[in-house]
DNA sequence: CATACGTGGCT
DNA sequence: TAGCCAAGTAT
């Protein structure tokens, strides 16, 4: 290759031609070039997912959710819960609750059809700057700057940027915009990113078979590795807390629904205590021969570690909980369960077994 | 600008 | 193992 002293988009967009990863909602350069445009319902429900989730752990989900919603009208006419409980497992649940409440605004104020127009993108609930910017280029081919962590790695990194994160996004996000193509926008958006994910990996880059190795600054002092700089996290407290497991003698399972906010707002758990760094007092759905389960069940979130201690009982068909409702084995799935509570499931299964 | 908000995989 | 990390948004 030869050197050069700027980074050229063309040099990565040919890389891209050669390397684009394989995904379900994405449209191949090849065929991008054919004429084949993406459908921006895809392409929103894929970014949406993406926000801080491995392109492995999302895969699965959009397959599902594109078979039971092929369109955002289908989305939009959906059960909540129903909805909620297709995300389980995937975390920040406030997605979900977005998702919807776009997908209803899509349908209500755009006629179903996603707007073509970046600032209009901004104002739907659970598009920010990213999302917005990553539709526009995508969806629409506009030469929208998009700035995500793969692309602060590889700014970082190409212009040797040691100010930390967050402070340093601005002069991150005025580098990347710098390099945006007006032609093939969303080609290059998806090419940054790739190159983000299987060559400026954030540990030992493999600057070696770089597209961008000639005009690296990072790679050229040998600082690749250690950007980009970022602020120290704090440390996560501890938080201890109940779940209770009720199960009724024709199988039921007492869960209920968390309110619409907050964390794990919206989806399905055990009625439980409250979770506090002090010992949190017992605060049983109904009263019946509670039971500790011999091992908590544990959990990290984002800020803090969860210990739970589980307590389950059998009762008979008359209980009358103060919270909750008892669902019947037919309409409980455990993957409705966000992981935190799937985990006291699968503890409480084998004891439930027993008494039952 | 700082904080809340999940989860699974990798080192 | 404990910590770091991932295609961020809302407040």
């Amino acid at each position: 290759m030869r050197e050069t002293e700027t980074p050229r988009a063309a040099d990565l967009l040919e890389w891209y031609d050669r390397n684009a990863r394989i995904m379900p909602w994405r449209v191949p350069p090849a065929a991008r070039r054919a004429g084949t445009a993406p459908d921006p319902y895809r392409v929103w429900l894929s970014e949406v997912m993406l926000q801080q989730t491995t392109v492995a752990a999302v895969t699965a989900y959009f397959n599902r959710f594109t078979a039971r919603w092929p369109g955002v009208a289908d989305l939009a006419a959906a059960e909540d819960g129903d909805v909620m409980g297709e995300w389980a497992g995937l975390g920040y649940y406030a997605r979900a609750r977005n998702l919807l409440k776009c997908a209803r605004a899509v349908v209500a104020e755009h006629g179903g059809t996603f707007p073509a127009d970046h600032d209009a993108l901004l104002k739907l609930p659970g598009i920010g700057p990213y999302t917005a910017a990553a539709i526009s280029a995508i969806a629409f081919d506009l030469p929208r700057t998009v700035v995500d962590g793969n692309v602060e790695r590889v700014m970082a990194r190409l212009h040797d940027i040691h100010t930390p994160l967050p402070a340093a996004k601005p002069e991150l996000t005025a580098a990347a915009a710098a390099l945006t193509p007006e032609r093939r926008a969303g080609d290059y958006a998806q090419a940054v990113m790739d190159l983000g994910a299987t060559i400026c990996t954030p540990r030992t880059p493999a600057c070696g078979i770089c597209p961008w190795r000639a005009p690296c600054a990072a790679r050229a002092r040998g600082t690749a590795a250690e950007l980009p700089k970022k602020t120290p996290k704090k440390a996560k407290p501890i938080r201890l807390g109940i779940a209770y497991v009720a199960q009724r003698a024709d199988g039921a399972l007492l869960l209920e629904r968390r309110e619409d906010r907050g964390l794990l707002g919206g989806m399905l758990g055990w009625p439980g205590s409250e979770w506090a760094e002090e010992a949190p007092a017992p605060a049983p759905p109904l009263d019946a021969d509670w039971q500790a389960l011999p091992e908590e069940a544990r959990h990290t979130f984002t800020h803090f570690h969860l210990r739970l201690m589980v307590q389950v009982a059998q009762v008979g068909m008359e209980a009358a909980p103060r919270r909750g409702a008892f669902l019947p084995p037919a309409d409980f799935r455990p993957s409705d369960l966000p992981t935190v509570m799937r985990k006291v499931y699968d503890l409480s299964r084998g004891v439930l077994r027993e008494m039952g």
